[in-house]
DNA sequence: GCCAACGTTGGC
DNA sequence: GCCAACGTTGGC
């Protein structure tokens, strides 16, 4: 099966693209919506690239790229006692929320801004330019992802 | 901090 | 199954 890509958003506040390049690979825990779940579940295959977008940021935008490093797995956080993601609807037993692991794979000199992004032409459809698209994981095009690799390298 | 857009919940 | 109320997201 051919690869995929993805666009995992977070808010720099709990966890940016610096901390992704500290650690190496992360754990992308707490997706809490069923669409995103899916996604995660689904559709994401190890070597699969991701556009680290930044969320609620100045600028927000895409901030470098991960890859997937390993399948889904379900998300332990969901039955942590007190875990801030708890969520009783989910046991070991029969999870209902999964987790996908990410690396790092590159951090861009210049964050891709949601503005470049909207005027950049070929990516009209992206999901992310879409006003109200609120989606914290979603499907990108091989020709999505290609466009926005070379804005964050600074070619044109 | 504001608020529009969206997803979820729950009464009926 | 409808839909109003509510909570959350996220750009600005």
């Amino acid at each position: 099966m051919s690869l995929r890509f993805w666009l995992l958003k977070c808010e720099p506040e709990a966890y940016s693209i610096a901390d992704l390049e500290r650690d190496g690979k992360t754990g992308w825990e707490g997706v809490r919506n069923y669409q995103a779940r899916n996604l995660i579940r689904d559709g994401m295959q190890v070597g699969d690239g991701v556009l680290f977008y930044a969320s609620n940021a100045r600028p927000s935008g895409v901030a470098g790229l991960a890859r997937i490093v390993a399948p889904a797995y379900p998300d332990a956080t969901a039955w942590a006692p007190g875990h801030a993601y708890a969520d009783p609807g989910s046991t070991p037993a029969s999870p209902v929320w999964y987790a996908i692991a990410v690396g790092f794979v590159e951090r861009f000199a210049d964050v891709v801004s949601l503005e470049t992004l909207k005027a950049t032409p070929g990516l009209e459809a992206m999901m992310v330019t879409r006003k109200g698209s609120r989606l914290s994981v979603q499907p990108v095009s091989p020709a999505e992802y290609a466009i926005v690799v070379r804005l964050g390298r600074g070619r044109r």
